[in-house]
DNA sequence: TTCCGGTCGC
DNA sequence: GCGACCGGAA
């Protein structure tokens, strides 16, 4: 992982956020991106909103994409350009959570500062036997307590020298004792069948010598899934796509989008979008459905392809006539931008 | 189809 | 304390 060969705070907690949701291999190329883009505070805090945006599209949660810049404004004005080391001035700033806080603080400046995310609550759990949700108000203290009393037994540890050609670098004990912790969890630690033939920590592990390791954690069932429709029109004009943009407030604010309306369970679809839009339905032709899960809704988006001008009716919100050099710049739903680079334009 | 995950707002 | 936020992997 190339954010493990620097010691740069700023570097650390790009990665950081980026891995809070998404998996290794896909955040290494948006991370290389990122960092070539945007290397400092300062040129995160000065970047168009836009281009943070671009740099993050696919990812997902763009509010953290948009926390990350808010931070880099305070970090320039608050903490002239640099990172603070310090918690609780971390956890201060927008999308630091105690996690966050605790990573980078322990990462990139060695502080003993405990950590807690999901790879570290299955290894702590096993380890112990801890009953109850993990996220839950006691437990959830316990393993904070138990990763904090790790960390801690690692400061006192006389300090690790790696050798100079070794391919990671550690800022000390309490860097390399979280990153081990997580570590373990990602490569043998499994949710549903770990390896505990080559754990390290087999023979101290009260969940495998209860034979059944992945009794634990023990994370409460979710409910169920809502069903909802959209129907969304591929509109284009002499060449160009009509696109919205997403206001603040909602989902995916500022990110761009085929304009779009929720419509019920049994609604006809296209009568829905020509009578929003003020056209007769015979001019849309169907062009596919799209679906995602968003949270505990399951969206069904019904597509249609429309070749016409203007109408006096056009859909409420922020609005552009985009020509495909613009689309290119603008961030955009991924699923979407995927729509107007396989479909024809004019 | 189900599961996963830090932070934030309520 | 709970649900919203997103997309990808299992």
């Amino acid at each position: 992982m190339p954010w493990r060969r620097t010691l740069d705070p700023y570097a650390v907690w790009v990665s950081e956020i980026m891995l809070q949701q998404t998996q290794v291999k896909t955040v290494i190329p948006y991370w290389e991106r990122w960092m070539r883009e945007l290397p400092t505070p300062q040129t995160l805090a000065e970047a168009p909103t836009d281009q943070v945006l671009r740099l993050w599209e696919g990812l997902g949660y763009y509010s953290r994409a948009r926390n990350l810049q808010r931070a880099a404004i305070e970090i320039v004005e608050r903490h002239r350009g640099r990172l603070p080391d310090d918690p609780a001035a971390l956890l201060g700033l927008p999308g630091i959570g105690r996690y966050t806080a605790g990573a980078i603080a322990s990462i990139a400046f060695n502080r003993p500062e405990p950590i807690l995310d999901g790879n570290i609550i299955r290894v702590l759990s096993r380890i112990h036997a801890v009953p109850g949700d993990p996220k839950a108000g006691a437990t959830s203290r316990r393993l904070w307590n138990l990763s904090g009393a790790v960390v801690a037994a690692a400061a006192q540890l006389p300090a690790v020298r790696l050798p100079s050609r070794a391919p990671l670098v550690f800022s000390g004990n309490c860097s390399m004792a979280n990153q081990a912790l997580m570590e373990l969890g990602a490569t043998a630690c499994f949710g549903t069948i770990p390896r505990c033939g080559v754990c390290p920590l087999r023979d101290r592990c009260r969940g495998f010598q209860s034979g059944e390791p992945t009794r634990f954690p023990q994370i409460p069932a979710r409910g169920a899934s809502v069903s909802r429709r959209f129907a969304t029109v591929l509109w284009t004009h002499r060449g160009r796509w009509l696109v919205r943009k997403r206001p603040q407030g909602g989902l995916n604010p500022d990110l761009w989008e085929l304009p779009n309306l929720e419509i019920g369970a049994d609604a006809d679809a296209d009568t829905a979008i020509a009578r929003w839009i003020g056209i007769p339905a015979s001019k849309l032709s169907f062009h596919g459905k799209l679906r995602r899960t968003v949270t505990t809704n399951r969206i069904t988006e019904d597509l249609f392809r429309l070749r016409h001008p203007p109408t006096s009716r056009m859909p409420s919100g922020e609005l552009r006539w985009a020509k495909p050099a613009e689309l290119a710049i603008l961030p955009m739903m991924a699923k979407h931008r995927a729509l107007t680079e396989t479909s024809e334009g004019a």
